[in-house]
DNA sequence: GTCTATACTCCGATAGAC
DNA sequence: GTCTATCGGAGTATAGAC
């Protein structure tokens, strides 16, 4: 019988955290808010329901910080680009970054899938917000590409969401993509096939061709 | 006082259903099958919540009622094609038709999204079914064209996900466009400008001309 | 056919024993 | 820090009055 040190009550505490996260992300993303119980979150992280209430506090700030999660994780990914760039690199590097993050974190995907679905209610500030800044920036660098002919006319603010919704296809609707494909999960060469198919198409399609080529 | 004619009754019940119907297709998208509450269907619809569940049974009736509802409208649109078809005309008219659905039944959409995001408990035996076969016999289409040089040798499978994730987009995450657009609602000229940009985009990506160009 | 009342279960959340 | 017991409310569904 030896008494818990004090770290080890943090690597507890830290650790049953964790597990409450994840399985809380997983349960919200099949079920929405409503829909998720706190005792399917509790039975799918190994813990009784009091003592996820007694971590989180309530189910609602738990959602929240899921969402937050999911929300640092996307900004991460959401670098600056200028007029001077590579159209093909950067195009390239936003479609293959888009899909990493669709595959590393399907369940965050589907967790704000499932929350833009019912409208959004959490995230409307940040879609109208931050958001929508960065996009419209985004859109601005694609149109003098264009004006300067190194792709073709197209509406930049279209192809951001061809770009998003081609991704998130893959973790949105998993279920359906694995049914048609008879497929209990799709490897890295699935994965590597999906991503050089949109590549390819997604660059053509806007005339887009490496400078360097 | 005059004693209702058995059309009246007919009509009126008609009507009920019908409203039960749309109504329920809302909640149910907006917060999936568990996150649906029969109370907020029957408000929704503007009748008691007895009177629902006397009109549909239970819960988990109206849920397959909806969902078979949206797969016969689905399927009214999955037209078959033969190699001698013209690959442009048959992608734009693809890319075009499930537009349309998308746009006349975004409630429908957004059912469909939430039923395959809780893993799809509903649709495995359709999805692994009816629509892989369609899509397979699609598919060997594509393969085909490809071979005698009509389009660029892409992965039809992947091609058929893109489309069919690029159109969907516009009901899902409804929210996320409207709140990035700065929009209320898209309107006629903006459906347009989405559809012709993917008919676009999609067919040069694939390198598909018209036959009559 | 329609509405009221109610049975019974499960929800989120908390109080209190250990 | 953790678990048991329980509260008040909301969930689906039904029985029975009108």
């Amino acid at each position: 019988m030896t008494t818990p040190t004090p770290a080890d009550v943090t690597r507890t505490r830290v650790r049953n955290e964790q597990q409450i996260l994840d399985a809380a992300e997983d349960v919200f993303a099949r079920h929405g808010y409503r829909g998720a119980s706190v005792q399917a979150i509790a039975e799918a992280a190994g813990l009784p329901k009091s003592n996820v209430l007694y971590y989180v506090g309530s189910k609602r700030k738990l959602y929240v910080a899921l969402l937050e999660r999911m929300m640092s994780r996307w900004n991460a990914m959401l670098d600056d680009i200028s007029v001077e760039d590579d159209p093909a690199e950067v195009l390239e590097a936003f479609i293959r970054s888009k899909m990493t993050l669709t595959r590393t974190h399907p369940e965050g995907s589907r967790l704000f899938a499932a929350e833009v679905l019912q409208g959004a209610p959490f995230l409307q500030e940040y879609l109208r917000g931050e958001l929508r800044e960065w996009v419209h920036q985004r859109a601005r660098v694609f149109e003098q590409w264009s004006e300067r002919g190194l792709m073709d006319p197209v509406d930049p603010v279209w192809l951001i969401f061809l770009i998003w919704s081609a991704t998130q296809h893959y973790a949105d609707f998993e279920a359906q993509v694995l049914g048609i494909t008879d497929r209990e999960r799709l490897d890295d060469a699935d994965y590597q096939s999906v991503t050089d198919f949109l590549c390819q198409v997604i660059l053509k399609g806007c005339g887009v061709t490496s400078r360097r080529s």
